[in-house]
DNA sequence: GTGCATCTCGATACACCGTACTGGTCGATA
DNA sequence: TATCGACCAGTACGGTGTATCGAGATGCAC
C-alpha cells in the first residue's frame, strides 16, 4: 500500500520527468528579472507570479529569497541605487551630481519614481551613495550635513516624481507633444476660460515654457544657493 | 407566459423586497467615504467593493460617478487639496504657508503621501490653491513664477514622503521611539560596525538630530532662500 | 392603451493578485 | 534500515479591478 500517490500504483504512474536541475536561482537572478518586467510594462506588470513564470520557476519558489513582495521592491530600488554613485570634489558638485544621477535612474526607470521615498532606503548600496555624499560634505558643520542631504534628496524625489508623472500624462493622451497639447489644452483652456483663474492662466500662457531638464536645474540651484547660503552663514 | 422570471409563476415567486428606495449616491459622498477607510486604516483599505460595502451598496454602482479606481483616488486628492489655502501677503509667506498646509495635510491623511505627485493635480481644488498661489507671486518675473512654485511644491512632495515613510517604519518595528531605536538601532549599529560607511557612522553618531519639524523647515528654508537670492538678482 | 424597441444599470463572472497552509518528499540520525 | 524532523513548494483562499451582458425600466409609435 505504499508508494501511492493519488490512488495511482507505482505501474501505472509514469516516472518523475528525470528531476529536471531545480533551476538554480538567487536573489540578484530574481531581482534583475523584476527590474527587466518592470523597465518594460510598468510596476504593475511586477508580479510573484509573473517574474516566476518568467524565470521559469513556480511562484512560492520565490519565498526562499524574499519574504514578501515588498521586500522584491526593496531590493530593485536599492539594485538602482547601485548605479547612483555622485563624483566630484566639491560639495555642491556631489550634490548636484547625486541630483542628476537619480534622475536619470528614473528616466532610464521610470517604475523608480513610484517607489523614490515610498521607504527608507536602507541597504547596502543605497548606505553606500550616502556614505560617498557625506564623505564629500567635510566642509559643513556636522550637524548640518543630514539636513543639507535630506533636503537635497526631497527635492529631487519630488521634481522626479512629478516629471515622471507629466511624462505618463502625456503618454496617456495621444502619444506625443502635439496630442498632448490637443488634449490637455482644451481641458486647460476651457478651465481658463471660466475666468476662475486669472492669475494662473496668464502665467500659463504668457509666461516662458521651460522644458524639464532646466525645471529640474533651476529648481535643485534654488536648494543649493539656499545651502550655500547657509554654509556661508 | 409573461411575468415570468427564471421559470417560477408568479405564486411561487417573492415579492421583490419592496423595493428599497435605491440609495441616493454622489460622488461626494463616495469620495468621503473613502477618505475615512484611507485615514483609518491606509490606502490598502479603499478598495471599490469596500467603499460600497460601506455605503450599502453594490460595487459596479460605484462606476456611474467615477470610471475607474484611480479617478477616485484623483478625486480624493483633490477633495484634500480644498484644506490647503496658502495665506499671508508676501511672495515667501505665502510659499511657506502652502508647504506648512500641505504637510498638515499629509499628517492628517497619511495616505496623501502615496499620492502626492504621483500623478498631476488638475482638479479644481487643487488648481484653486495654485491660483491663489500664483496670484500672491505678482513680484516675481512671470517667467519665474512656474519654476519657483514648481521648486518648493517638488520640496514638499519628496519632503513629505519621506517623514510619513519613516513615521511609518518607526510605526512598524515596536511602536513607539524606543522600540524604533532598538530595532533600527541594532541594524545600523551592525552595519556600521563593518566600517564600510564611516562618514555616514561618524554623522549618525555625533550630530544633532532635529526633530521632523525642524528638518521640514530647514530644507523649506534652503528652497525660499534659494529663490530669493534668485529674484534680488 | 398597448406592444415594441431602446437604453440603463448593476449582478455575475473573469483573470489575476499575494501568500497561508500543509502534504509530501527527502535527508539525517539512531 | 527504520524513524523522525525539517523543508520545500503546490494547492487553495480570500481578495482585487472591471468587462460583459441579461434583465428591467423607459419612452415611443400606433
Amino acid at each position: 500500500m505504499r508508494c501511492m500517490v493519488s490512488g495511482m500504483l507505482v505501474w501505472e504512474r509514469p516516472e518523475p520527468p528525470n528531476r529536471p536541475v531545480p533551476a538554480p536561482l538567487s536573489r540578484e537572478q530574481i531581482v534583475r528579472t523584476a527590474i527587466r518586467l518592470a523597465d518594460a510594462d510598468g510596476l504593475d506588470a511586477v508580479s510573484l507570479r509573473k517574474v516566476a513564470t518568467a524565470l521559469d520557476v513556480r511562484p512560492m519558489r520565490l519565498y526562499g529569497y524574499i519574504a514578501s513582495k515588498e521586500e522584491l521592491l526593496d531590493l530593485m530600488v536599492d539594485a538602482v541605487h547601485a548605479g547612483i554613485r555622485p563624483v566630484g570634489d566639491h560639495w555642491r558638485e556631489v550634490l548636484r551630481s547625486h541630483a542628476e544621477a537619480t534622475r536619470s535612474a528614473a528616466h532610464e526607470h521610470e517604475w523608480l519614481a513610484d517607489l523614490l521615498g515610498g521607504r527608507p532606503q536602507l541597504g547596502p548600496e543605497a548606505l553606500a551613495g550616502g556614505e560617498t555624499l557625506v564623505a564629500a560634505l567635510g566642509d559643513i558643520h556636522v550637524d548640518a550635513v543630514m539636513p543639507v542631504v535630506a533636503a537635497v534628496k526631497a527635492y529631487v524625489i519630488g521634481a522626479v516624481r512629478r516629471e515622471i508623472a507629466e511624462r505618463r500624462a502625456e503618454r496617456a493622451t495621444g502619444m506625443d507633444e502635439t496630442q498632448w497639447q490637443r488634449s490637455l489644452g482644451p481641458y486647460l483652456e476651457r478651465t481658463f476660460a471660466t475666468g476662475r483663474f486669472p492669475a494662473l492662466a496668464t502665467v500659463v500662457r504668457d509666461a516662458a515654457h521651460l522644458d524639464a531638464d532646466r525645471t529640474f536645474r533651476m529648481g535643485l540651484d534654488f536648494v543649493l544657493d539656499g545651502i550655500e547660503a547657509h554654509i556661508a552663514r
